[in-house]
DNA sequence: CGGCATCCAATGTGATACTG
DNA sequence: CAGTATCACATTGGATGCCG
């Protein structure tokens, strides 16, 4: 498989979805990549398949509960694939898809963003509350 | 993916902060800007300054709650400028700072990466729900 | 025009307990 | 190990009304 389809780069083209508008389905999706967890849980599946637990240590602070929230949910929208080894005890590993793989990039980018400038956003915010 | 600055190389090289540590502040600055509305609002400025009623106009489905509170806190943050003219009807322009700059080549892909594979997802989906 | 304050319904989230 | 189920609680977000 190519790394970009025909379909895709006719949608590059000629963007016919448009997140600014509020009952586009792009905006729902949108909305959704802009959870909490999906960043981390994508930049965690960078290096290749990993285990559940693996995650659930890696990504400090998540519970039980929004990890597979969060995991079902962009397994359902085609962006990691979940594998079962049945086995005692049984074993599940993630793993990202192309699709979860072209949007990869994008979302480590704005994590490391974050990593890089939360001193230059601390700052900004002092000055800002230091005001009146 | 976005051409690096030298700055972010350097800043690559040796990265103090680590979102995916629960106390790290990086990480709670990639909740923020995993808002729902963030994205949206900065690429909304992507052009130049815009006035508040602009941005209503533009961003579809926002409340004015919304949109207030996610400029305050860009505004907190440093990424956003906001300018009053003292006139009659008061006007309000909101820029983006040199920072919030920084920041809109990620954001901005993010949402273009959701209007073009929104079909790609949609199709993931159908097959999950299909699935018993 | 560009807010802010308030109320309230809906949703999100964590803790806990239980299971194949 | 990798979940599911349930409850309690916090947060979100819209609607409304008022104001400089």
């Amino acid at each position: 498989m190519p790394t970009q389809t025909a379909a895709e780069r006719r949608a590059e083209a000629k963007v016919a979805y448009d997140a600014y508008i509020d009952k586009c389905p792009s905006r729902k999706l949108l909305d959704t990549l802009s959870d909490k967890w999906v960043s981390l849980v994508l930049v965690a599946l960078s290096d290749g398949p990993r285990r559940y637990s693996d995650m659930a240590r890696r990504i400090a602070g998540v519970s039980q509960k929004m990890l597979t929230q969060t995991l079902r949910s962009m397994e359902r929208d085609g962006l990691v694939t979940r594998t079962v080894t049945p086995a005692v005890p049984v074993r599940v590993d993630y793993e990202l898809t192309a699709l979860g793989r072209t949007l990869l990039p994008l979302m480590a980018a704005v994590k490391t963003w974050a990593e890089e400038h939360i001193e230059e956003v601390e700052a900004a915010r002092s000055r800002y509350d230091s005001l009146t």
